[in-house]
DNA sequence: CGGCGGCTTGAGGTTGGTCAAGGCATGTGG
DNA sequence: CCACATGCCTTGACCAACCTCAAGCCGCCG
């Protein structure tokens, strides 16, 4: 645990995220850099939050990989989203009582620890913040709303076509992939628990998009072949997972 | 469109959520009023939001039930959520150049017409307000995440039971529905197109928890025999559903 | 009274899950 | 440096679940 430089709080993706919806000031900038002061570490598969239990501490994310998901009684697991560097964990499963899903690291990560408290604090005092943090929520709202969509109605196809360009888009947004490629954190099993489908057919799902030319792999490094072949099967338009300003410049 | 009695405001079904959260103060709720100034009804099937376009105002719910959904090329339709009173329509839509997503009245609607530019400047001219709306969408979140497990891995009979203790407990929240019972705005098709099944498959579904007991219908309207069993069955916490303080009473 | 939307039921076919076995790479300990 | 274990990928066979299509029915509203 140690204190950041506090010009390198620019650079931090929590930061580099807040500031694509409004251009935070000074002030705002050092509230929370004073957040982002405690540092920890989160080895590979440790659990970070498991449902049912309360928590009062939020972690955001400075680098690595994280899956929120659910157990179900029938030994199901639905992975319910992907946590990247930038986001929030406890959010919103510190807001209950009893947090309603589990987070576990899939690699090694950086974190911030962040006191409930302290967080809400600094909303209470910095309108800014919390305003790109409404910004921020719908966005995230859109992203489950767009699995909804995925789980519900598209073919297993499509929905790993799909998932395929959402991962490439929002590894691309955090800088972690290049024009057309990018490296899965997920196994087929983890695959197949986020869009809803069983692991064989995943890989033959993903033997298919391979067999049609529409994608190549070499270990867990996945390559576009054709993005505008994918972006029509999986009806994916990126405009999802874009950021909004919160408006322009006022008169 | 006509003024609000200032004092009626505290009984608006979005104030009654906000306040769950955070107590609003008497600013909080001048400015809160400022925004609700403009009433606007919407007719039963009136397309209040269509995929692709741009808006630039929010519509806050007075009264009334819309669906938020998206059209795929198959033809298949998806409904993301259903809209009551208190939500917000266009949140995320609005917050993005084209809209990702429709929504369609199921019932004659009362709505606040409220421009985007100045629910913005609520929430940055107001705090409490923006802290409140952050609460509020991650509550959001959690009811997106519990469906896109409904969709991805429960079992038809379990998403049924499910949905329908959500409907009952979130009709409840707003004093729509009675200790077991409720009516179900929509029809079977459009169950199933939440839910992610075929409308002869929600039939069918439908019977057979009649057939157990666990529910009886006349009509739209459904009661709850055995709340117990289709808890189980769904696997059904209400606990995403509640709403969390913000904080407790600072020292 | 006639039409229409939604509910109900049935038959049949495909999809995708389950189960199971085998292969391959990686890592670890002897 | 090899033997072995482990985790993940791959493939196949089988079967149940659920979708599609279709027809008939009911109740409501014009």
């Amino acid at each position: 645990m140690w204190k950041h430089a506090v010009g390198s709080i620019r650079n931090h993706p929590l930061i580099t995220k807040l500031n694509a919806s409004i251009s935070l000031d000074q002030g705002d900038l050092a509230a929370l850099a004073g957040l982002l002061e405690r540092r920890v570490i989160a080895k590979k598969a440790k659990d970070i939050i498991v449902e049912g239990y309360e928590y009062k501490v939020l972690h955001i994310v400075e680098s690595g990989f994280a899956i929120r998901y659910k157990l179900l009684h029938s030994g199901k697991r639905q992975i319910v989203s992907i946590i990247m560097p930038g986001d929030i964990i406890g959010f919103p499963a510190c807001f209950y009582e009893h947090a309603v899903f589990s987070v576990t690291a899939i690699c090694d990560m950086r974190l911030h620890h962040v006191p409930l408290d302290d967080f809400a604090d600094l909303c209470l005092a910095r309108a800014n913040v919390a305003t790109a943090l409404v910004w921020f929520s719908a966005r995230e709202a859109a992203i489950y709303a767009e699995h909804i969509i995925d789980a519900g109605r598209r073919e297993p196809l499509e929905r790993l076509a799909h998932f395929l360009l959402e991962m490439l888009t929002r590894l691309q947004a955090i800088g972690s992939a290049s024009k057309d490629s990018f490296s899965m954190p997920l196994s087929q099993e983890g695959i197949g628990d986020v869009i809803g489908l069983s692991a064989p057919h995943v890989n033959r799902m993903l033997a298919e998009l391979k067999r049609d030319g529409l994608i190549a792999m070499t270990g867990h490094e996945v390559t576009i072949l054709d993005r505008a072949a994918l972006q029509i099967l999986g009806e994916f338009h990126a405009t999802y997972l874009t950021r909004m300003p919160i408006r322009g410049p006022k008169l």
